[in-house]
RNA sequence: GGAUCGGUAGUUCAGUUGGUUAGAAUGCCGCCCUGUCACGGCGGAGGUCGCGGGUUCGAGUCCCGUCCGGUCCGCCA
């Protein structure tokens, strides 16, 4: 036995027993004849007295950083407590001790506030997984995913593993291929994620699944994404749209519950696509705090039931605005002091090349009631008003107006309204609001072919009263300028989308179940018929044999750690992450392999 | 595929219009120290300035190329 306690749990109340204790030496602190050695292991920190007697022993056998030593002693009250540790009463004075093993000096140093570099310790993951602000990331990993676990199987579902050793879909995300040696020219893919088969067991009866599970897709990087990621996959038959909503915001509330401690018993807010669109500019919004996103002229057509803002702007002659197919602004609370400087700094903010606006105008909102205005030229104190009525502003607040094609202007406000509610302090690490995104196009134009393609997936049912439009109209695009007329523009998806503090954490949608409505939306997406059966024969073939109502949903299981942590960076909450490039600099992959390897699959390089 | 920022001691960084022997902190090594816990004191070692080329009397510094890394756009059903 190599220790009878770990280095967190000895308190004062173990004072007199002897114990062994095994672990990494933090510090060493020589006094002379008596040395403070600080032994770590997951659970803690535990100080070891090294009295005059052993002095001898260890300058025979020094000790170093990240020696793996374990010591027998007894637990004795110390004379200088620590109150910064839990075991900070209690010291071992050590009568016996043995280097297990030795260390080299580490190429940074295992403290919370380590010197290393993001790169470096990357390649020496196994040392930065030693440290205490990774190992309680990892620690709040596996809560929420017992925590999932736990929910799930008492509301009766099955985890029920599905293989990695798939075929490729060339639809959507960018595949991962493995080829096959027993099957020389043929490759399996691994799964973007278990979506086909949690369908097919759903056919089979087993109508509640879920599975936490890697997911693979072969594209470019981003801080918050990874080649391979995890997903609390998740699929119930005989379901509505509503029942799935409730199970699964039940998950959520019970992960905060079990993890944060937060007992969340608000419902859970609704919006409709379009009018997260409209007011947030974003699929996605952070509902933490107000501050919408108000029109000011004539709405386009992708927002055909909304009206604001007409006549805000109108008849001044200011060409920015008059040219502009859309004008937008919204209301920083408070901001009307800024000065010039602050200004000056939002509007380059705007126009870095990520955001892409020519400029930025504002309102400033004095407490004295007056207005004063970057476009007071064109717009008197009573339109100036208008403008900051129809933004929600308040006396002290500071308006900011983006103006230019629709797109690129909302999305660049939806950025600058999340900028300014960081500069502001709105977005709370420490507070949490779920929002449900429903009523998804299921369809987008995709300019390239001319042709539309599925924005959730192809799997994804219309909502009932769209199944009539979808099945009734010829999908071919006349009029590529006029793709928004076409009546599949309009056609809303049975898909959801949860979010948390302006994060997309899940989204899934309730599924086609029949065969023919299947086949029609292969043949939307420009499939042909041969092509339909030969990627998805297996699923249209099940849809035959009685297969039942059913829809379901996927976390992001990483990111909804990362969030939960407080943190921006997935990296952070996966034991061996892969960097920018899918590399994994640790044991470097991916490499080369040997010809023999090549010859045994039958494959020929040309790089 | 594109944009942008960076690469200098083991590590994190500084380095002036291009000009002596490239610095600091920390880590490391040695000596001293019986109550530290970011211990302290004294001393020491440690550099192909990512790599290749160019401009120049002279390049860490300027130019070109290249490699590596960060961030973002495209992409991510």
């Amino acid at each position: 036995m190599y220790r009878t306690h770990t280095c967190g749990e000895l308190r004062i109340e173990n004072a007199g027993e002897t114990v062994t204790l095994a672990g990494w030496v933090q510090t060493v602190r020589k006094f002379g004849a008596i040395t403070f050695v600080d032994l770590r292991d997951r659970y803690g920190i535990t100080q070891l007295l090294f009295g005059e007697i052993l002095n001898d022993q260890l300058e025979a056998n020094p000790l170093g950083r990240e020696f793996v030593l374990q010591v027998k002693g007894k637990v004795s009250e110390r004379s200088n407590k620590n109150k910064n540790i839990p075991t900070g009463d209690i010291e071992i004075a050590v009568d016996e001790f043995k280097i297990l093993n030795k260390s080299a000096v580490p190429p940074f140093t295992i403290q919370d506030d380590t010197d290393g570099g993001d790169d470096l310790r990357m390649k020496y993951r196994y040392l930065d997984l030693r440290r205490n602000a990774v190992k309680k990331n990892l620690e709040l990993r596996y809560a929420v995913n017992r925590s999932a676990r736990n929910y799930l199987h008492e509301n009766g579902f099955y985890d029920i593993e599905t293989p990695f050793l798939i075929k490729s879909t060339p639809e959507g995300a960018r595949d991962f291929v493995v080829p096959s040696r027993m099957n020389p020219g043929e490759f399996y893919a691994l799964p973007q994620s278990p979506q086909t088969f949690k369908q097919l067991l759903m056919v089979s009866g087993y109508d509640r699944y879920y599975q936490i599970v890697k997911c693979f897709r072969d594209e470019d990087l981003r801080a918050d994404r990874q080649p391979e990621f995890t997903q609390i996959d998740c699929e119930m038959a005989f379901v509505e749209q509503e029942d799935i909503l409730n199970m699964f915001e039940g998950l959520a509330k019970r992960i905060f519950e079990d993890v944060k401690g937060i007992d969340y018993t608000d419902a859970v807010e609704r919006m409709t696509w379009e009018d997260a669109m409209w007011n947030y500019g974003n699929d996605k919004p952070d509902i933490r705090f107000e501050m919408k996103i108000a029109n000011l002229k004539k709405p386009s057509s992708v927002y055909v039931n909304k009206t604001a803002g007409n006549a805000l702007i109108d008849n001044a002659n200011f060409v920015v605005f008059d040219s502009a197919e859309t004008v937008v602004a919204i209301a920083a609370p408070g901001c009307s002091e800024y000065t010039r400087k602050q200004t000056d700094e939002l509007t380059e903010w705007v126009k870095r090349p990520q955001i892409g606006m020519k400029g930025l105008a504002f309102i400033k909102c004095n407490t004295d009631g007056s207005y004063k205005s970057s476009i007071d030229k064109f717009y008197n104190g009573e339109r100036l008003k208008a403008i900051a009525d129809a933004a929600g502003a308040k006396a002290g607040d500071l308006v900011l107006i983006l103006a230019g094609n629709e797109e690129r202007t909302r999305k660049a406000m939806s950025e600058l309204r999340l900028e300014m509610a960081k500069r502001l302090g709105l977005r709370k690490d420490n507070e949490f609001k779920l929002l449900w995104v429903l009523d998804f196009p299921l369809f987008e134009y995709d300019e390239e072919g001319n042709r539309w393609v599925a924005r959730h997936h192809p799997f994804t049912s219309p909502k009932p009263q769209d199944i009539e439009v979808m099945i009734n109209n010829n999908p071919a695009i006349e009029d590529a300028a006029r793709y928004l007329d076409h009546p599949y523009a309009n056609i809303k998806a049975n898909a959801y989308d949860i979010v948390l503090n302006g994060n997309e954490i899940g989204g899934g949608s309730i599924r086609i179940f029949q065969r023919e409505l299947q086949e029609k939306m292969f043949a939307a997406l420009g499939m042909s018929k041969e092509e339909a059966q030969h990627k998805f024969g297996f699923l249209l073939g099940a849809f035959e044999y009685g297969a039942p109502p059913h829809g379901g949903i996927a976390f992001g299981f990483d990111r909804l750690c990362a969030i939960l942590g407080g943190s921006e960076s997935i990296r952070d909450f996966i034991a061996f992450p892969k960097n920018n490039s899918g590399r994994d600099v640790m044991i470097d992959a991916p490499s080369t392999i040997d010809d023999k390897q090549l010859e045994e699959l039958q494959i020929k390089l040309d790089v």
